[in-house]
DNA sequence: GTCTATATTGAGATAGAC
DNA sequence: GTCTATCTCAATATAGAC
């Protein structure tokens, strides 16, 4: 079910990598990546200092391999011919409910990626890969448009950010075990994005 | 124009604390409020830490006064008969217009706003005004359902959520300088968020 | 109002014993 | 694989001269 690199088991049972990680990650959007000290990442495990330094080479070592987690699925939601093939708007709703998977499944992941800023090389790389995934969203967008299926007076560039801001304002308020499934959830931000709020004439959509 | 207490101007010409404050916001943005140094805003500023102190008296009151900004001006949005009178969905509408305006003008300010963690009291304290807003919000969308004006299939705190999620998102890509006024974007999102991004059938609606 | 200098604390990271 | 002890550097904040 991981999406990246499988972590081989090593030492002692309790703790693999990718159980630290999520320990981690989760210290990093508690007080953000920057000011989440060693100490405190320790305290959370469990172990001293130079014990965690026995599993990760450095703090951004942690960081790379928490942001590969989110970037890995959301490009994999690429991956799948109902993305790259047929009309537009089926296209983006594919990619849509993809990436509220993701925003559920990756939560903290894609939190943490969301939250960057830019101020090392590694944040900047992953930043990079961010922007050609909202790329390859906008073009969507304007497809649509181009077949008649996007309202005339939004231009697509704002249509493409406001729908993936509100995906991505997901990670903010979404708790796996909240009374939303990440289904319920999608149906309702398709639903949301294809016709708004307003009381509707309600032909389904599918 | 400024919507909280007014900074008398003192010292020499050249900053006044709004204008610090806007210098060390931008900063706090930039890296995360924690892991500012004051050494970092003494360097944007072109001061000693020291000169620094004799403005504010720590870090964590520059913090205050910013998020004050931001909060003083999402609650002015409801100080207003349009906000509180007449149907659910009219007031929703001007609250959402009223937003992306606080979105738009008070950027780097609810950008902080928006990533706190709630680590020191003084987060707590802000985070708790703005859930204050967003209750108010909510209160809203379920009187907009009980009059009928939202579409039945969805919860309206869900409605809430998306919506006010969206807006938020704005403060991630919104730029003063670019193409589209604070009041452009404020009628794409009405649109948005009452009708979605299909074709329709184009009842202006008003 | 701004400076240099400094007190104090805690950061990331390493050495080396067990 | 984990520990204690420690290195080095930078953090917030203050003292006191100009």
């Amino acid at each position: 079910m991981t999406t990246t690199t499988e972590a081989p088991r090593r030492g002692r049972p309790g703790y693999d990598r990718d159980g630290m990680l999520a320990v981690i990650v989760a210290a990093f959007n508690d007080h953000g990546y920057d000011a989440t000290s060693l100490g405190i990442i320790a305290q959370r495990l469990g172990l001293s200092k130079s014990a965690v330094y026995h599993h990760f080479s450095s703090k951004e070592e942690m960081l790379e391999l928490a942001l590969e987690k989110a970037l890995g699925a959301l490009e994999q939601v690429f991956d799948s011919p109902q993305a790259t093939e047929g009309p537009a708007d089926l296209r983006i709703r594919h990619v849509l409910r993809g990436a509220v998977r993701v925003a559920c499944e990756q939560q903290p992941y894609l939190t943490l990626l969301l939250r960057l800023r830019g101020n090392t090389d590694a944040q900047r790389h992953a930043m990079e890969r961010r922007r050609a995934f909202d790329q390859r969203l906008r073009r969507l967008f304007e497809l649509a448009r181009d077949e008649g299926a996007l309202r005339e007076d939004m231009d697509p560039g704002v249509a493409e950010r406001l729908t993936f801001g509100l995906v991505n304002s997901l990670v903010e308020w979404y708790r796996p075990d909240g009374p939303m499934t990440p289904d319920e959830l999608a149906k309702a931000v398709v639903a949301f994005v294809r016709s708004g709020l307003r009381v509707s004439e309600s032909r389904d959509y599918r």
